[in-house]
DNA sequence: CCAGCTCGTCATCAGTTTGTAACGCTTCAG
DNA sequence: CTGAAGCGTTACAAACTGATGACGAGCTGG
């Protein structure tokens, strides 16, 4: 779930600082120090955005993202570009070579976060999902609504992506570890007994038209929800 | 339809570049590298759109878009002008040539696209100009007014936006990334928390005639108006 | 140049949601 | 029959979310 971002960065101290800030606000930085090692990590994966030095010891900022343009596992990964001041005025290298978006030194914090998170928004469009419907429980991702037999079932944001999970599956089993994976993503460590408050919390809701029966719960393999 | 877009830029590395990212996001790219030759590929034919440097070997981009603002044929070519931070200043003799828009280096391929877009949508603006009517609720884009049960309600540009947009989705949860996206545009750095502001003025104004129950919070999901 | 409007941001407050721990019941192997 | 493991249920503190009022900057029409 949260970001992943690469810092290239020479100035340690400027480095750090994003670093800091931006793992503050929930991202996960690794930074690297010149455009080498920089490489070295994108072989490694492919982070949600590089934060990239316009100037760095062994080759410009500017060089390697048109490198990074023209190979097709880094093409579309969105690049925000740091220059100096001093540089601004510089007419043709001024230019970028297929980035995304500029920043100034010296800039706000702030105003990094927003072009941040606008860039990672614009890459995230709605999935659209299908409602599905089983036993007059429907569930319309759309519209972010359970409705049964045309009452509607209040949930929780957890508790509706876990119907939906459980749905989307129908009459398969699907063991806590698994749901926690689906539901709650794979980086977040919880316990997983979590997972039967929320099946209860989810029957509770359910129970109102009497759907709860549909969540299945099978001894030592999980839960299931039961097919048509 | 590609947008045909025509390119005069007399520095090589510079045009190269334009073409190649334009071309890459489905534009019909043409490139020339002075006035003379604009003059000419202009009277082949005339593409939706011009991006003019404003110094050019032969005649300063000023004055080949003043020329062009005085032909027929040439008098609706939206023109993006491209300056260097020093010319700043000159902004107004280039507004005076009737130009467009401006970019000044560096700039973004983000913002230039976004420029670009927001351009070519202008001149075709009744794309979702249809009145909807929910609930005795009546907005009219093209009349930029909302009326509710005969009586008008006075909204901001932005409340009127907000409100056609939520009111185009009816019944489906609107994310507020989504709705900056949607209508503030993805070029802009706006908190989310801004809809939040937005969205009670616009209950605020819909609270006269009792409309303000139609915009539905979604927990953890946005917002939602609802459906007839 | 001023008054009014619009708009983005922030601080605060109330209400919800959520992950955990704890306790007791049920199932089942031996 | 018995103890252990698996599961349901409840209670709760902490974190989170959205509503709201206030504020200052920017723009606009006079």
């Amino acid at each position: 779930m949260a970001a992943r971002i690469l810092v290239v960065e020479d100035e340690p101290a400027i480095s750090e600082l994003l670093a800091v800030n931006l793992r503050h606000f929930g991202y996960v930085v690794s930074a690297v120090a010149d455009s080498a090692s920089a490489v070295e990590a994108l072989a490694q994966s492919v982070p949600d955005l590089m934060i990239l030095d316009w100037m760095l010891p062994d080759e410009s900022g500017v060089d390697l993202a048109k490198r990074l343009r023209q190979q097709a596992r880094t093409r579309e990964l969105p690049i925000v570009m740091l220059t100096a001041r001093a540089q601004e005025g510089d007419k043709l290298s001024g230019f970028d070579a297929g980035v995304d978006d500029y920043l100034t030194k010296p800039f706000s914090t702030r105003e990094l976060l927003a072009r941040i998170k606008a860039i990672l928004r614009r890459n995230v469009p709605e999935l659209a999902a299908d409602p599905i419907e089983i036993a007059q429980l429907r569930i319309d991702p759309d519209a972010f609504r359970v409705t049964a037999r045309a009452q509607t079932i209040d949930l929780s944001p957890t508790e509706f992506r876990l119907l939906h999970c459980l749905m989307r599956n129908a009459d398969r089993v699907l063991s806590r570890s698994r749901l926690l994976d689906l539901v709650w993503g794979d980086e977040v460590y919880i316990e997983e007994r979590t997972v039967d408050v929320h099946i209860r919390r989810l029957r509770q809701a359910l129970q109102a038209t009497g759907h709860d029966r549909l969540v299945e719960t099978v001894r030592g393999g999980g839960y299931r929800f039961l097919p048509a």
